[in-house]
DNA sequence: ACAAAAATGCAAATCGTTTGCAAGTCTCAT
DNA sequence: ATGAGACTTGCAAACGATTTGCATTTTTGT
């Protein structure tokens, strides 16, 4: 989904194209990471969209196939653009936090074996995953960047 | 951990073993599907340890290893034994609910290409799956069961 | 059995998220 | 451009899951 599409995409569902939708648009896409709804409070501009107002059109933007909800086990929820249509998992760092994405995926060759070992149809499935990124792992001569 | 290694797991980390922990594990070990706290302390025996008993004994038992919190895109946790240090990962059907276990997981096949790719070792994960189960399929004959 | 350590019940507090409602904004046809 | 209706917003209150303080009870190790 191009940067454009979203006003097609968000009228093609009824829904209005609004400047904190504008935003909050604008931020995921910006962000590296995916943000929790406070932290993209924080970043909206002046004057800033309520709190509640954040949480209802990151529904609204689920709602419409443009954001998808993270869960790294905290206190809350995360949320990115979906760009391209592309999915993605992430690795977070347990020892700094970091997070990046993990293009790499062979859950779909998986499709079978779950199907068949379950019975069940695979529509959708997450996979996050833990770990310690380059910066905090021991025993390194601590080449590497952050 | 068979059953009876509770009590070893627990004195190892100075825990106490108590009724309400035997209980819920118990309780655990018993059901087909990760529970929620309200789900475990509903089944608890009477007298009923407390609610928040039931909390800070499921965190205690994830921190001697012995139970894994499971996010299924749900209001709440759900949480499940961890059984002969074996781990999985559940499909949940969309339309009825029901959860069924995944033994099948090529994640550590994975874990050498996402290390090459992000730099990360890679020390856990979790994958959980969507999709519709074998009696809420259409256009089946609908000859299998729930 | 005893003293210290850990766990519990209970109620209040937290915290992320949701909701009702009145007021404001957007959309679309005129 | 304009007006009515549809959709969205702000605000504060409500919610539900989870956590916490503290006095009391249970467990542990000796
Ligand atoms: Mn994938
Ligand atoms: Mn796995
Ligand atoms: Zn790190
Ligand atoms: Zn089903």
């Amino acid at each position: 989904m191009a940067a454009m599409d979203i006003a097609n995409h968000l009228r093609r569902h009824k829904k209005s194209l609004t400047r904190a939708r504008t935003e909050i648009w604008r931020i995921l896409t910006q962000s590296e990471k995916p943000l929790s709804p406070n932290e993209i409070h924080r970043r909206l501009n002046t004057p800033k969209a309520n709190l509640a107002t954040v949480y209802r059109n990151l529904r609204a933007l689920q709602d419409v196939g443009l954001v998808r909800e993270i869960d790294l086990r905290e206190a809350f929820k995360r949320y990115e653009a979906i760009l391209a249509g592309r999915h993605v998992h992430h690795i977070m760092c347990q020892v700094c936090g970091r997070i990046d994405k993990i293009r790499h995926c062979m859950i779909q060759d998986m499709a079978n074996a779950i199907q068949k070992e379950s019975g069940f149809t695979l529509e959708d499935h997450y996979l996050e995953c833990f770990g310690i990124c380059p910066s905090c792992q021991p025993h390194k001569t601590e080449a590497q960047g952050a």
